[in-house]
DNA sequence: CGATTTATTGGGATATCTCTCATTTTTGGG
DNA sequence: CCCAAAAATGAGAGATATCCCAATAAATCG
């Protein structure tokens, strides 16, 4: 019996909290398989081996599941981007490591990635969250003199679908192995980065990490 | 009593095809409202003022009234931005207006722009036959020396999402009136076209159209 | 260890969904 | 106007959902 992300940060904890970890286990792996609307509680207790009742003390309801397991999977790949970003400061630099970490990163748990993605296009608030961590970098790039464009919502929104298209291909399979590095390269030159830098910064190797649970979430 | 799209265009024809239409009429405003999976078979013959039954005799089963409501959606957008761009043969400005087209002409009813978006995210086949029109026109700007970048599958799930992004902006409300307008200009960025050619290109007027169904449709 | 709190169980009340089908209503040609 | 064909109806079988709750099991602590 294998352990999923949640169980295993949760094993060292109190049974409730094993428990809870279970439930939000089987629902990432529902969510990713079958939609948020199609996924039913009854077979998200099923799956992690508990009593449908026992669903219900843990949750409000499915929603409340979704929600809070759409937040530890967005918190767990937002503090790996912080981590991976930490002492960078050219916003070129920074721009093309976080849309090529945050494709790998959520791409390398499959099931994870896909339901962020779901949960990306269902929850406008999960955006917000994610386009106030964008718009930092966006406008440093713009005082540092690498982009030249009016920084704005529909830039961020459409920066974000870029990185959310370029997710959906890996997670796809049909795609090549360098898509996040093909999409950094085309969000770079939309910006303004000319097409040699965009090229030669964004297809740079990067050192690999495996998406880990934040130790102190929930 | 309002009449929807489908409705308007069968309101000529047989009783049969006139139920057909309200039925597909009230599938596109619960598909628009709660998503394909949450809608259900039973409140779309409700809302189409029928008895639960009559859906069956129409429509094998909630996935066949999707497609076909997805098809003839997508048909009547692309019937009319083949229209529109008919006799332009400068890929810059056929692919600055097919995109703002594309907005413009999918938000002008939102609950179909919204039932088209949700199909773009649900039906790959869908995506991919936007695809195949689009490749023709990147391709034609490479060669016109207009656009200087790979055409690949990234690039055109890319640009689709992008163009996806201004819409589902462009519904919410929340955003700009232009936002087609800048949608266009960050992808003629993305391909190559200097900042001033693609700023000019995509703020140019345009003529206004509504979105009207294909005749001959079904 | 016994008592008390905490967690889990699983049966079931209620609701809703899909899809069928015998029956009724409507339509339109002769 | 009549009647066969076409369309629509709505009750209901069977599956499955959500959520509640009284009863049971497990954990914790003085």
């Amino acid at each position: 019996m294998s352990t999923g992300l949640f169980g295993g940060g949760a094993a060292h904890l109190g049974k409730s909290a094993r428990t809870r970890a279970r439930l939000m286990d089987a629902a990432v792996e529902l969510f990713a398989r079958d939609g948020f609307e199609a996924a039913s509680v009854n077979e998200i207790a099923r799956r992690a081996d508990v009593a449908n009742g026992t669903f219900y003390v843990h949750f409000r309801d499915k929603e409340a599941i979704a929600s809070e397991v759409a937040l530890a999977i967005a918190g767990g790949v937002t503090r790996q981007l912080d981590e991976a970003m930490a002492g960078i400061d050219d916003a070129v630099e920074r721009t093309s490591m976080a849309t090529r970490r945050f494709i790998e990163l959520a791409s390398s748990v499959p099931d994870w990635g896909r339901a962020l993605l779901r949960a990306l296009w269902t929850f406008q608030g999960l955006r917000d969250s994610v386009a106030g961590y964008l718009k930092a970098d966006l406008e440093r790039g713009v005082e540092q003199g690498a982009f030249s464009v009016r920084v704005d919502t529909v830039l961020i929104d459409v920066f974000v679908s870029m990185a959310m298209s370029g997710l959906f291909e890996r997670l796809s399979g049909s795609a090549p192995d360098d898509v996040a590095s093909r999409v950094a390269e085309l969000q770079l030159r939309m910006l303004g980065v000319s097409p040699e830098r965009a090229s030669v910064v964004s297809q740079r190797a990067l050192p690999p990490v495996a998406l880990t649970l934040s130790p102190a979430s929930g």
